[in-house]
DNA sequence: CACTTGACCTGTCCGC
DNA sequence: TGCGGACAGGTCAAGT
């Protein structure tokens, strides 16, 4: 599910809800969701939320306590605040906040104030874990995962660098490999390949200097706009505020198969790469290039 | 080392 | 309507 826009969102909704309040009481219903060496009682309990920091796929929730909350949604986590206008009206219309806890529960936080947090996550892939904020970094993850693409500094000479080390797998592979490139999941690896007109099956070895510009361009500028709209609601995402991601009525070819490409007008196929289900316009998205 | 596949879970959809 | 299988936005531990 969550790609790097969708945990950006959740990002920004939580650093508007949560800075400030404090952990009254943790409730966990999934074991396997939530890790820590059991220092809860000492440091969940009772502190404060200082701040919403993202890297890559992962959130951290940082606490007063020198400890923080990093969090894992995978493919179907959600972190949901539910405040005091719980059962008030005027919710958005798309917004699904009135009825947690629910069988997808496995965390609920209770701040001192009553408002809640709840981690739902259907398919039990993600995790929170309570940790010192000062060992964050020594995670595996955080030490093998490759530059965020939007950062302003993060250029399309690095872009196209990071690669070499897999010269000799798919693209597609490849823009999904956290070492290479942080935040690129399914959708908009291939959103931007679309955008690059390069085939998903291409060998990464084998793609122009063209290509390389024009999908480092298209990378950021499909990954921005997904930022904008909310992220991408397919099936179970949502927001810090229980409401979907608008990306998807923007996307060109992610879950559009049996419709037409919005640039030439031939039909997007489905098809399998990296293990993956891939979507593609055929006639623009080639593999056996000619050059 | 680089690369691919299976596993982790639950739910839904599709074909028989 | 029931049942089996494939599939779903991610990552890691195995395997080659």
């Amino acid at each position: 599910m969550p790609e790097l826009p969708e945990v950006e969102t959740v990002r920004r909704g939580l650093v508007e809800l949560l800075p400030g309040r404090k952990f009254k009481k943790l409730t966990v219903s999934n074991l396997k969701s939530f890790r820590s060496s059991g220092e809860e009682d000492s440091f969940l309990i009772g502190a404060k939320v200082t701040g919403v920091r993202r890297r890559a796929k992962v959130l951290m929730i940082d606490l007063d306590s020198g400890y923080t909350l990093v969090t894992h949604l995978k493919m179907t986590g959600q972190l949901v605040f539910v405040g005091e206008e719980r059962f008030g009206a005027g919710h958005p219309s798309d917004s699904l906040i009135g009825n947690l806890p629910d069988r997808s529960t496995r965390i609920e936080y209770q701040f001192q104030d009553d408002s809640h947090l709840f981690f739902n996550d259907q398919r039990k892939f993600g995790w929170m874990w309570l940790m010192p904020t000062l060992e964050v970094d020594n995670i595996d993850f955080m030490k093998r995962v490759g530059p965020e693409p939007l950062d302003d500094d993060f250029t399309e000479q690095q872009f196209k660098a990071r690669f070499t080390r897999r010269a000799r797998t798919s693209i597609k592979a490849a823009l999904l490999d956290q070492s290479v490139i942080a935040g690129v999941g399914n959708i908009y690896a291939d959103e931007s390949l679309w955008g690059a007109k390069v085939h998903p099956g291409r060998l990464v070895s084998s793609l122009t200097d063209v290509e390389w510009h024009d999908l480092y361009t298209d990378l950021r500028v499909v990954l921005a706009l997904s930022i904008e709209k909310g992220g991408s609601t397919a099936k179970n995402y949502l927001n810090a505020r229980g409401e979907k991601g608008k990306y998807l009525d923007f996307a060109r070819v992610f879950r559009r198969e049996g419709l037409p490409c919005p640039r030439c007008g031939a039909t997007i196929v489905k098809l399998r790469v990296a293990g993956r289900g891939t979507h593609i316009c055929p006639q623009e998205q080639i593999l056996e290039k000619v050059l």
